[in-house]
DNA sequence: CTCGGAAGAA
DNA sequence: TTCTTCCGAG
């Protein structure tokens, strides 16, 4: 095994280091609020609802009350909370989710990677909508650590077997990021979150853990992985490749997922089930989660609740949590504007369609329209999305939203909105295809404008020509990056009316969903308005709040996930290259990917097999169509052609794509760079900081009382292992939030 | 409500 | 740098 570990981790340290996280010397606002998501206390105030990482603030006076609090900035308001949580949306950190008042989305993607890397997180995924996401705050993660940073990693039998050690570890690590000096009464969570951690991972153990320790003790001593520390590009790579299913398989083959424990209360995130145990586990077997993970044939798809958003990064294999680790990251590409670099990781996904240009309004809707309905008619024969609908009408009902369900009937439920999703999601749904909707990235007002100019480009912008208002070259990174993405089995996403077929459905087939793997549609999310509809109508649980009418763009892509593998150097093949940052990026990528031979085959075969279900094949034709779809990929194909099938997607981004990505790079980049000092600095700090109680407890409920729904839905399969990576990264996170500051 | 620019603090 | 503050604009 070293494979994994050695090389697995291979990686570079630069590759680790990420967790650089550039605030890391105060507590964070994203973290704090994360602080604030895991703890039951808060779910009146604060809670996770919706999609993965999806959080509404119920009462935007009181997290800002706590947040000055804990900024010592009395003066604080939600005015200036959101205003600072709008910086997040640049940062890719964070995101709006239109259409829906004080709800936000995190990008676990950038959370977690950037800021910590060596967690892993289980996932968790709240296929469910009202499934508490995962709790970025750690719950999910499990470290791993690679040899390389050793000293800083805890070795990997401690982690995650103990808790405690791991936890603190990690929690040094988390710290951070988030750690603040205040040491002020203000921290909120201090208190609480030692206690539910505690609690939630004894919890977790127990219930995971037992299993783990049997089997797939995934997170067992050997659970631990190296995952964690990889650079975030790389982790996924490594993930996928690592990490490839063995969790799944393991966990779930059952019928229905039943048996998903869901780790505590407060996370659900079910560790991802590291891979075997031992060692092999970690280097794993070959499957691409994403792809063997179908979890329709086996799993029964059940909503997990796993995916969590930040623990994506490493994400527990169950097909599910693949899925939705794709979706998410998929999403973000989309709608954040993550580097298309990271399809990379995902050679199997498909990007059907692309999507509308920034300006896209007008013009978009148009497409959009089409794009959706296509995507709703192929959910509606698919089957639904994945997750939220399948679970029994009540739980659904639970309905993510609304603190107030309509039907309130649901007493479980309530009574831990996340602890017990058990029941709950019996039924798995098994399935979905993975719809993901994308939301357009955001890009700034003015940037829209600007690109929006350039829109005409972008249909054919899988070359990337786009945007370089910036002044970046990204676009052509971009391009570049997308081909070989494409070239990975991405495959084409032509502007969302071109990919669109005649049907009016992307290019993508939605195949059944019970291939899953195969082709995973995914609705990216146009956070903008969610659609509730779907998953909502079906329950309607929402109020009719402010979903905002249909009009909003939201254009939901569909990918597809092919399988391919494409190596992540083979993304390289980047023409550009103006900035060292990504350069670096590249390398880092690169780099580390020794990549056995072993892994990428992974994808292919494996899920192939695997799933074997079918689509294989279509899939990857898939590409939509020769008009368009093809074209681009430029390079790409030339890179990567020879390994797989590549086929030439298009994903077309927006600009902020290229921003994002020489931002990625940059500032990944950069970050690691900075933050390494940071990282040490706190590291001393961590012994110091600690908690204060808080006064501000008292707002919100206490108990939880979560009007909520909803948790439960969440909850699936989390594996045992993975539970415990949960239960650990509560811990840990439990530690950083210690965070105080003085004022 | 939400979005960001701008200026400034730490 | 990450917010904090203020503020004008949808």
């Amino acid at each position: 095994m070293k494979t994994p570990g050695d090389n697995g981790i291979a990686f570079p340290e630069w590759a680790y280091k990420p967790e650089s996280s550039p605030g890391s010397r105060q507590i964070q606002l994203w973290h704090f609020i994360l602080e604030l998501l895991r703890k039951e206390e808060y779910h009146d105030v604060i809670a996770w609802q919706g999609d993965y990482g999806e959080f509404v603030i119920k009462d935007p006076d009181e997290v800002a009350r706590l947040w000055g609090a804990r900024k010592c900035k009395p003066q604080m308001n939600y005015d200036k909370l959101s205003r600072a949580l709008r910086y997040y949306y640049n940062k890719r950190i964070l995101h709006k989710t239109k259409g829906k008042r004080f709800t936000y989305k995190f990008n676990f993607n950038k959370l977690v990677l950037v800021n910590y890397p060596f967690i892993d997180m289980g996932s968790t995924g709240s296929s469910v909508p009202q499934s508490a996401p995962p709790v970025p705050t750690g719950a999910g993660t499990h470290f791993r650590f690679p040899p390389s940073t050793p000293s800083e990693v805890l070795s990997p039998n401690e982690d995650l077997r103990s808790p405690g050690g791991m936890f603190s570890s990690v929690a040094r690590r988390m710290a951070r990021g988030s750690v603040s000096d205040c040491s002020d009464g203000t921290s909120v969570n201090s208190e609480i979150e030692e206690g539910n951690a505690g609690a939630g991972e004894e919890r977790g153990e127990r219930g995971v853990g037992g299993g783990g320790g049997g089997g797939g003790g995934g997170p067992g001593g050997g659970g631990v992985s190296y995952r964690s520390i990889i650079h975030p590009r790389l982790s996924h790579e490594a993930l996928f490749r690592m990490y490839g299913g063995p969790g799944n398989h393991a966990g779930h083959h059952g019928s229905r997922h039943t048996h998903r424990i869901h780790p505590d209360s407060l996370s659900p995130f079910p560790v991802s089930p590291l891979p075997g145990p031992g060692g092999a586990g970690l280097l794993a077997p070959p499957l691409s989660p994403a792809l063997s993970m179908t979890p329709t044939s086996h799993l029964p798809y059940t909503p997990s609740p796993t995916l969590s958003p930040m623990l994506s990064s490493h994400f527990s294999f169950n097909p599910e949590d693949m899925k939705r680790y794709l979706q998410a990251h998929t999403q973000s590409v989309y709608n954040y504007g993550l580097s298309p670099r990271a399809f990379l990781h995902y050679p199997n996904i498909v990007i059907p369609q692309p999507h509308r240009p920034a300006a896209d309004k007008a013009g978009l809707t148009g497409e959009r329209g089409a794009a959706e309905r296509a995507e709703r008619a192929a959910t509606a024969a698919g089957g639904e999305r994945g997750g939220e609908r399948h679970h029994h009408p009540s739980l659904a009902h639970s309905a993510h939203h609304h603190p107030h369900p309509p039907h309130s009937a649901h007493p479980h439920i309530h009574s831990h909105p996340m602890h017990h999703p058990l029941h709950l999601s019996e039924e798995p749904p098994h399935m979905s295809p993975f719809k993901f909707k994308l939301q357009p990235p955001p890009p700034g007002r003015k940037h829209r404008e600007s690109q929006s100019h350039s829109k005409a480009r972008q249909s054919s912008l899988s070359s990337g020509s786009m945007t370089s208002t910036s002044g970046l070259g990204s676009s052509l990174s971009f391009g570049s990056d997308l081909s070989s993405a494409s070239g990975s089995g991405l495959v084409s996403a032509s502007s969302s009316t071109q990919s669109l077929n005649s049907a009016g459905l992307p290019k993508i087939k939605v195949e059944p969903i019970s291939d899953i793997e195969s082709e995973e549609e995914v609705e990216v999310t146009d956070i903008s308005d969610e659609d509730p509809d779907e998953r909502d109508e079906e329950f309607q649980l929402f109020s009719p709040r402010h979903y905002r009418a249909p009009d909003h763009h939201h254009h939901h892509l569909l990918l597809h996930h092919h399988h391919h593998h494409h190596l992540a150097n083979g993304t390289a093949a980047p023409q550009h290259q103006p900035h060292p940052d990504e350069d670096l990026d590249e390398d880092v990528f690169k780099a580390p990917a020794p990549p056995p031979p072993g892994l990428m085959p992974f994808f292919t075969s494996q899920h192939t097999h695997s799933n074997a279900h079918r689509v294989l094949p279509t899939l990857k034709s898939e590409p939509v169509e020769p008009g368009e779809g093809n074209t681009p990929p430029p390079q790409t194909g030339s890179v990567e052609p020879p390994q797989t099938k590549c086929i030439p997607l298009k994903l077309r981004f927006k600009r902020r794509w290229s921003e994002d990505q020489r931002m990625e790079a940059s500032q990944e980049e950069s970050d690691d760079k900075k933050v390494r000092p940071e990282e040490e600095r706190e590291r001393e700090r961590q012994s110091n900081g600690r908690m204060e109680t808080e006064e501000d407890g008292t707002g919100s409920g206490e108990g939880d009382s979560p009007p909520p729904l909803a948790y439960e839905g969440s909850l699936a399969t989390p594996l045992a292992s993975q539970r415990r990576v949960s239960a650990e990264l509560h811990r840990a996170t439990a530690q950083l939030s210690l965070e105080n500051k003085d004022c």
